[in-house]
DNA sequence: CACCAGGTTGACC
DNA sequence: GGTCAACATGGT
């Protein structure tokens, strides 16, 4: 039998709860996502870094013009001009930040090798990650999860408002550390699950449908 | 026309 | 530890 040693609190740790409840109806009703819309490594995190408080269709179309002028390299990026990069990503919003900062990134990449970067332990990489100008908590996970396929569970603001929603609160480390608790430490887990409540959000909570929302039956379906 | 979008930073308390 | 303005374009 094990013991709670003092503990008064409830045993952490165990693989279910309501966050594995909602992952269950939210794949159930939403369907498998399969993301993140990137070929490469590089291009996921390019794309982490533009899609910051922008939309991603406007990402789309960077991606896209970067691709065309073979920005999406490494190497290529980091040595690209200035002016041209920023005229390719002025549709994302904040665009003089986005450029210099996309190619510091890439000079860090084509510096230290994105297949040695990748090939560090989770915590190191995200930490190294965070170092970086321009990446803090939810780019860093998205380019470890997404990128690096390595288990870092994203919190972005779409994750934020539906916790709220459904009762619970917390700043970006305790919210990730509720999900990488109560999941399994499967990395097609955490992006599925991700992935779900993004989309869950663009469907409900960004269109007011509160009425509508699949989450609200949560008890009442003995979720 | 006002408001928000898959954030981050540096300054300040 | 938390809060705040600044960063900027594009869609509803």
């Amino acid at each position: 039998m094990r013991k709670n040693s003092g503990n008064n609190g409830p045993i952490l740790n165990i693989k279910h709860g309501i966050l594995c409840n909602v992952y269950d109806l939210l794949l159930n009703e939403l369907g498998p996502q399969y993301w993140w819309p990137a070929q490469t490594p590089f291009e996921v995190v390019v794309g982490a870094m533009l899609t910051q408080q922008t939309k991603w269709t406007n990402v789309e179309k960077a991606i896209c013009g970067l691709k065309a002028q073979g920005l999406l390299e490494v190497q290529a990026l980091a040595e690209a001009d200035s002016a041209l990069i920023e005229e390719l990503v002025k549709c994302c919003g904040f665009y003089r930040q986005k450029a210099s900062r996309i190619k510091a990134i890439a000079g860090f990449f084509a510096e230290n090798d994105v297949d040695t970067v990748f090939s560090m332990q989770v915590e190191d990489l995200r930490k190294t990650m965070l170092s970086l100008k321009g990446i803090g908590n939810e780019t860093a996970d998205s380019i470890v999860l997404y990128a690096a396929g390595k288990p870092k569970f994203v919190i972005d603001a779409y994750t934020t408002r539906m916790l709220k929603c459904i009762g619970i609160k917390g700043n970006y480390i305790e919210l990730q550390g509720m999900f990488e608790s109560s999941l399994p430490e499967n990395v097609d887990i955490y992006k599925e699950y991700h992935a779900l409540i993004v989309e869950y959000s663009k469907t409900f909570c960004g269109r007011k449908r509160c009425e509508e929302c699949i989450l609200k039956d949560l008890n009442k379906n003995g979720y």
